[in-house]
RNA sequence: GCGCCUGUAGCUCAGCUGGAUAGAGCAGCGGCCUUCGAAGCCGCGGGUCGGGGGUUCGAAUCCCUCCGGGCGCGCCA
């Protein structure tokens, strides 16, 4: 169990009991009956404790009593806890707790016996979720601002599916219209060795798309622009087989640890019939005028407010006086698909610069039947692209925007490691909220890479698989039931704590969709675990060398604390483990100092060395 | 003009479902390697939480207002 709950459920026992007696005074049984407006947590200063909680505050109103009065109550009631070693009443009514060391073993054996399932609900416990993310038009290779949603997008279903739900992650092509015929018409013109059109896709990659057609499969020039299109577009999301700068856009999210379930095209919904199928249900129930020879959508909320100039969209064209449909028809036939698949909640990631598009869609959804409130847009800032402090303008019709995949190499050539590219992007990504707009510096990402904290989190991993390794080699071994009482150390237990927050963190990320919850959380805890680890160099968990190569050294050294102080390690690295998994960040065992990079012990030596001949 | 996001340390950002003396990383300064990994650790300096009002035991957090930044408001995609 949690250790913050073991508190909370003592508090809970303990009012009841004052209740029970009648110190409550009269109506304590109604009060304590409703929901929990209180909390235990973690104090913001150490000294004062390991837990704190803020019951009497924030029960005083209601019970009628002096928050000091109540607290006094329940510290005596409290005090008497096998948990609980003290009890401290502070400021205007706080209690501060001070634990016994056996409530932080027991946190510690329990990440242990649960193992890389610790922190997760069980599966299958909350809702059906719908995650749509990416959809970026196929037209060109991802660019990095789409690489934020495909990061973000992805992490958050791996935190809803941490939380219990069950998602289905989705991608909606983009394969029809004008801006898809535009793409073709681009293509054919390069092959005719002509110019592109004003509009038209101007990057290196649409003449290499060209030319491969004209090598491999000249007859579709002849077919007409939708076959074209339609090849073009399967080519861009599967890739040229040998082509470096047409990986394919499923390549390109798999290098970066994205995967999707569905891959919906919008071009199907036209062949279906669906988009029109999904207008006539609209029609029905009223939602659609013809006006000046084109098809509105009307929200019945817009039509209800007359003419409130704060009505919530505006009539929307679905289908214009030349008979063909605009991109909001597809979309409508999109969400009516998605209701139909009945889940209990849909969830799409978009640009910030698409937030006007979210009040058409809940309007639409609301038409449909499905209620907007299970409807959420995810909105993330836009990411600007600078070039050595420079904005670069970034235009998948210009040609000249950054793509994902080329700063993912820069780094992993940087760092001599393929995937360390991936890793630093992501964890940049995550470590900013939604809302925070992001600034990338092509040239700081990857020159100052080893500034990135994900190598900070990562060497935390890496220093504490190390240390399980050691074990092992020098044959000491920690089975799930070896006694922890040798967990006594302050920083230890105060670890032990964070770890039993893991539960609660993954809770709190995936409530409000924002996966930058675990990445701090991470930080937290290797910051913790790295402080440790070289302030009690003294003391180490591991007898070194020198010490077993002394005669009868087992006799002297304390081999249940090591043990107790391994399975701790264990849980550590268990936890790290996950955080990083939910964040699509690799942990590794061993991190190696990149190519040209001395590490800094030998830096130093080097440095003392040189001292040397100078004053020699 | 209307709508959404945003303004917190020199820089980049957490904290925003109200809690005690507002945090982290980077940058700066000063220390720490014979021993489990120094990509590390310890310490120091650094703040009108954009301004002003209000709500209450208590406000960076909630409400109002003003100022600054980003984005969006097509029979575009």
């Amino acid at each position: 169990m949690v250790i913050a709950d073991v508190v909370a459920e003592t508090i809970a026992s303990a009012l009841n009991a004052l209740a029970e007696q009648g110190k409550l005074g009269e109506g304590a049984r109604a009060v304590l009956g409703g929901t929990r407006n209180w909390s235990v947590e973690r104090p913001k200063r150490a000294e004062h404790g390991h837990l704190m909680s803020n019951v009497a505050l924030a029960l005083s109103k209601a019970l009628k009593m002096q928050p000091r009065a109540l607290a006094e109550l329940l510290k005596e009631v409290l005090v008497q806890s096998k948990t609980i070693e003290s009890v401290e009443l502070a400021g205007p009514g706080f209690l501060n707790f001070k634990l016994r060391p056996v409530v932080f073993q027991d946190a510690v054996r329990d990440v242990v016996r649960t193992g890389p399932g610790f922190g997760r609900a069980l599966s299958a416990s909350g809702e059906r979720i719908h995650l749509e993310f990416v959809s970026a038009n196929p037209v060109g290779p991802m660019n990095v601002a789409s690489g934020r949603n495909a990061i973000l997008g992805d992490s958050i279903g791996r935190v809803l599916e941490a939380a219990g739900h069950r998602v289905t992650r989705e991608y909606y092509v983009n394969d029809f219209g004008n801006q898809i015929r535009m793409f073709a018409e681009s293509i054919v013109a390069l092959d005719a060795g002509g110019e592109v059109p004003a509009e038209g896709y101007k990057g290196e990659y649409v003449r290499e798309l060209a030319t491969y057609l004209r090598k491999n499969d000249p007859a579709i020039f002849e077919k007409g622009r939708d076959e074209l299109a339609r090849i073009a577009i399967t080519l861009m999301i599967r890739g040229i087989q040998g082509s470096k700068g047409l990986i394919g856009i499923r390549e390109t999210l798999a290098d970066l640890g994205v995967f999707h379930d569905v891959w919906f095209g919008e071009e199907t919904l036209h062949r279906s019939g669906a988009v029109g199928l999904a207008l006539a249900q609209l029609e029905r129930n009223g939602y659609l005028q013809r006006k000046d020879g084109a098809l509105f959508f009307v929200a019945k909320q817009a039509k209800e407010e007359k003419e409130d100039e704060k009505q919530q969209d505006k009539d929307r064209v679905v289908q214009k006086s030349d008979g063909s449909y605009t991109y909001f028809a597809s979309d409508i036939a999109y969400h009516a698909d998605k209701v139909a698949r009945g889940y209990d909640r849909l969830i799409t990631v978009l640009g910030a610069d698409h937030h006007g598009y979210v009040a058409r869609i809940e309007n639409a959804l609301e038409a449909l039947g499905f209620s907007k409130d299970r409807y959420e847009a995810i909105l993330y800032q836009l990411v600007f692209i600078y070039k050595g402090g420079e904005l670069v303008k970034s235009s998948k019709r210009a040609g000249n925007f950054v793509t994902i995949e080329e700063v993912a190499e820069e780094v992993d050539q940087k760092m001599g490691r393929k995937g360390a590219g991936t890793d630093a992007i992501r964890f940049f990504f995550l470590s900013r909220s939604a809302n925070s707009q992001v600034d990338f510096d092509i040239e700081l990402a990857t020159k100052r890479s080893l500034d990135n904290p994900v190598f900070y989190v990562q060497y935390g991993h890496a220093r504490l698989t190390s240390v399980l390794k050691k074990a092992a080699d020098i044959g000491i071994t920690a089975d799930t039931n070896a006694s922890l009482e040798g967990l006594q150390h302050p920083d230890e237990l105060a670890i032990a704590l964070r770890l039993s927050e893991f539960p609660s963190t993954i809770r709190d990320a995936a409530a409000a969709r924002e996966p930058h919850k675990i990445v701090f959380y991470a930080q937290e805890l290797a910051r913790e675990f790295q402080s440790y680890f070289t302030r009690l160099k003294a003391d180490p968990i591991l007898p070194q060398d020198s010490v077993r190569s002394q005669e009868g050294w087992e006799k002297s050294w304390d081999l249940d604390k090591t043990r107790a102080r391994l399975l701790w390690v264990r849980a550590i690295r268990t936890v790290l483990a996950e955080a990083l998994r939910l964040l699509g960040v690799s942990a590794p065992d061993r991190m190696d100092l990149p190519q040209g990079e001395v590490a800094q012990g030998e830096d130093v030596a080097e440095a003392n060395a040189e001292a040397k001949e100078g004053s020699a």
